[in-house]
DNA sequence: CAGAATCGAGAATAGCATTCTCGCTAGTAG
DNA sequence: CTACTAGCGAGAATGCTATTCTCGATTCTG
């Protein structure tokens, strides 16, 4: 976007101008949000009536009262639209089971409960609202990985956090506490959410306890003294980070008012022949 | 659909019949297959080209020089189509892993490259082909997953078995053998497919080191103490075997010289009611 | 050879996302 | 009050696909 000569020569934007657009702009940014939220607040309907993210945009522009062409205005398409949802509901759910850990006091513990809450946040119920995100997340993850991983992040601090404090109370061990923490949360919402073979095979979906007792065993200092002359597997703990470096993120935020968002960037961009 | 109806009745359809009917039928149904062959492997081709599973009902028809009504008329839709690579690309893999793990001798070993493999082939990678079932298989996840799990069942057969005998051994806890290969299974195939928080986070994904670290200490004797009420410690002693090895496939001749054109497609489920 | 199956080509449908065209309405400077 | 502009609602128009359906043409079977 720097290689455009012919533009370059324009006027420079006198600051006045600037201030102008700018106050001009704040009016209409502020409707913008609401009708932004009310495409929101229908689709989230949508999603709790019909227990999918299969709706149509038609649907959730008569029914939060307004035009395509708005929506369109509003956002880049209805994968936008998902994502904002998804988005918002990742960081109240990170929010919601930030809370929900907050009491207890064993690291452990507090990691154990946050996996049980992950797990059910993450199973697909019926009813409500958020758990019919995962299939549309699990679709996500292929298609756009990163606004995924972005969207987790905010969980993933939470949970890195927990699993830091967990090994300097000595009971864990995880060299690099982000990553463990990344494949716990993995394990629990991939378990929740896949009905994995429950074919021939077992009749019952793995539940929490299992999945919980198979992160410990991942955490837990395991005795990798099995004789194979492999890379040395778990023992690349060099100088774990146990030493103050206390990160104590205190992120309260939970700012969950993902409205407008038009990262327009790495979007899709729409086919044309 | 008009043919004769009244098949409830006692006319217990003469053999002669049934036989005229199955010899007229043999020779149609080899035929069948046939062209069904070549739909399979036109749409395995198109998918080694463009790297997706997003290739057209039209594309493969083209490919496969015979036409649309054919298509359908042998496949429900192009979900089964997709569905048949599927499984086949599965058992394909699942064989190839047990080949190649066939040769180790202690159980943990073996498990461990078992789950090196599986963890590269449900890799993303780009231009090959089989690796990009994938994504289709994510999204199988959630629209089917009950064939999905039928589909990973030999897998799960096989690492079962690993597990099973790697308790046998003393190297491993699994009250729950078929559970807890589940749990390996997911754990290794999800976090080969999901490039998950790579944002912010850590640049570099999961590698099969770290997930087998995980696992293996999943699996390990470990302070595990849950609910789950074991029966008593499995002892069957199956003679796992695995011998036969079965290779021969070695098709591929497909023309990838193609430069993958745009690729770039929001998926969107045309899922319906 | 005649009739029955199939098949190839491709037109016709249908569901959806995304665009585009028309007025309409409110705010605003003149 | 009026011309002008921006944003909006309605809904038609497009584009892309999957899926169906129609019409001869071909192949198989007896």
């Amino acid at each position: 976007m720097s290689a455009v000569p012919a533009e370059s020569v324009e006027t420079p934007e006198p600051a006045w101008r600037q201030r102008a657009v700018e106050r001009s702009t704040r009016a209409a940014k502020l409707r913008a949000e609401q009708r932004v939220q009310r495409f929101l607040d229908a689709a989230q309907e949508l999603i709790a009536d019909k227990g999918t993210t299969d709706f149509t945009v038609q649907e959730v522009v008569e029914r939060s009262r307004q035009s395509l062409r708005s929506f369109y205005q509003h956002f880049d398409g209805k994968h936008e639209l998902l994502l904002a949802l998804f988005e918002d509901a990742l960081s109240k759910s990170a929010a919601a089971i930030r809370e929900q850990v907050a009491a207890g006091q064993d690291p452990l513990e507090r990691l154990k409960l946050a996996v049980e809450l992950l797990y059910d946040s993450s199973r697909p119920r019926e009813g409500r609202q958020s758990p019919l995100f995962t299939d549309f997340a699990v679709q996500l993850l292929v298609s756009h990985p990163e606004q995924v991983a972005s969207a987790h992040l905010p969980l993933l601090d939470f949970f890195t956090e927990m699993v830091e404090e967990a090994v300097e109370t000595g009971q864990a061990v995880a060299p690099k506490p982000r990553r463990t923490a990344s494949l716990i949360m993995q394990t629990a919402m991939f378990t929740a959410q896949a009905p994995s073979a429950r074919v021939g095979a077992h009749p019952s979906p793995i539940t929490v306890e299992e999945v919980w007792a198979f992160c410990l065993g991942g955490i837990s200092g395991g005795p990798v003294s099995d004789g194979t002359p492999a890379t040395a597997p778990t023992v690349k703990k060099t100088a774990a980070k146990t030493g103050a470096k206390k990160k104590a993120s205190a992120k309260k935020s939970a700012s969950a008012t993902t409205a407008a968002r038009k990262t327009g960037a790495a979007a899709s961009p729409p086919r044309r022949g």
